[in-house]
DNA sequence: TTAAGATAGTACTAATTTGGTACAATTTAA
DNA sequence: TTAAATTGTACCAAATTAGTACTATCTTAA
């Protein structure tokens, strides 16, 4: 419904990498031939990735990506901005200024304000971890369980 | 973030019908004068609404739209489908079958669909309720706590 | 009955974003 | 030194999104 796809490739390489972070790294050509993905374009995200401090990058020839720290101390929110990340432009801001942080039109702060909480909350393990079972939605995760406490105050 | 132009729109009059309802109907040229939004584009995303059910409209000198049912039966995921709705073009089914409910990629399914749960528990009633009460975002809410009690099935 | 003001619907254009490609430079390991 | 990898920049094409224009239809009020 909304995610791009260049925060699809970026989430879908965080999770091969927390999955299989016992087999060292993985270069672009690898993830791109075991997904089928466009190999320049993977790249490209995954270079943003490093930039943002999510993975670490190896040169040479045995070189490739890895995980930078581990996957429950990097958010879905994190991943999906650094992939998406060059819409910083001209219009952007004057937009933001309208319907962002600024002032005015609250109600659609509040969305978003809400679902990037979510995201921020919900980990890269998260999603790996629901990857491997594929039962329903995650059962065990504390994600949602924290971010609920923090957000209704109601006697329980 | 990634809240498009139209549902801005859509959400900002559903909020505004909501919260005005006892003033009666307000037409397209009303709302666009009060928030200064382009009078045309937002008279289709409200004709999109109408026929989503979401609306009622009334033709005529005094008509214009009010919300078709009350404001807590109305889902904030409800008003941003309606507003984006004819995004469902040739290319847009293909990106469904690889990114969406089809095979593979789980991870990036469990994502989406987490965010849209949440939106849709999510109320206009809710969005409403916050933009009357410029504090931090909203307390009693029983959205997510519903949402959550249907996902995680831990011992309590 | 008529005119005004509203929705309903369609077609079209412009702007922005998104997805993808190409290529040169840099770095590391064998 | 050479091959394989990342880094960085520039660019193009396609798709989506935003917005405008116009006509038809309906309802109320004068």
């Amino acid at each position: 419904m909304w995610l791009t796809r260049r925060a699809c490739y970026g989430l879908l390489a965080a999770q091969h990498l927390a999955e299989h972070a016992a087999e060292g790294s993985f270069s672009a050509t690898d993830l791109a031939e075991l997904y089928g993905l466009p190999h320049e374009a993977l790249a490209k995200i995954l270079q943003r990735l490093a930039i943002a401090g999510l993975l670490m990058s190896h040169y040479g020839t045995k070189g490739g990506y890895t995980l930078a720290r581990d996957p429950q101390y990097i958010s879905v929110f994190d991943v999906i901005k650094a992939s998406d990340r060059p819409r910083r432009s001209s219009l952007q801001s004057e937009r933001q200024q309208r319907w962002g942080t600024g002032n005015g039109y609250h109600p659609l702060r509040m969305v978003t304000q809400l679902v990037e909480d979510m995201l921020h909350e919900l980990t890269i393990k998260d999603v790996e971890e629901e990857a491997s079972s594929p039962a329903g939605l995650s059962r065990d995760s504390s994600v949602r369980a924290s971010q609920l406490d923090d957000q209704t105050t109601r006697s329980h």
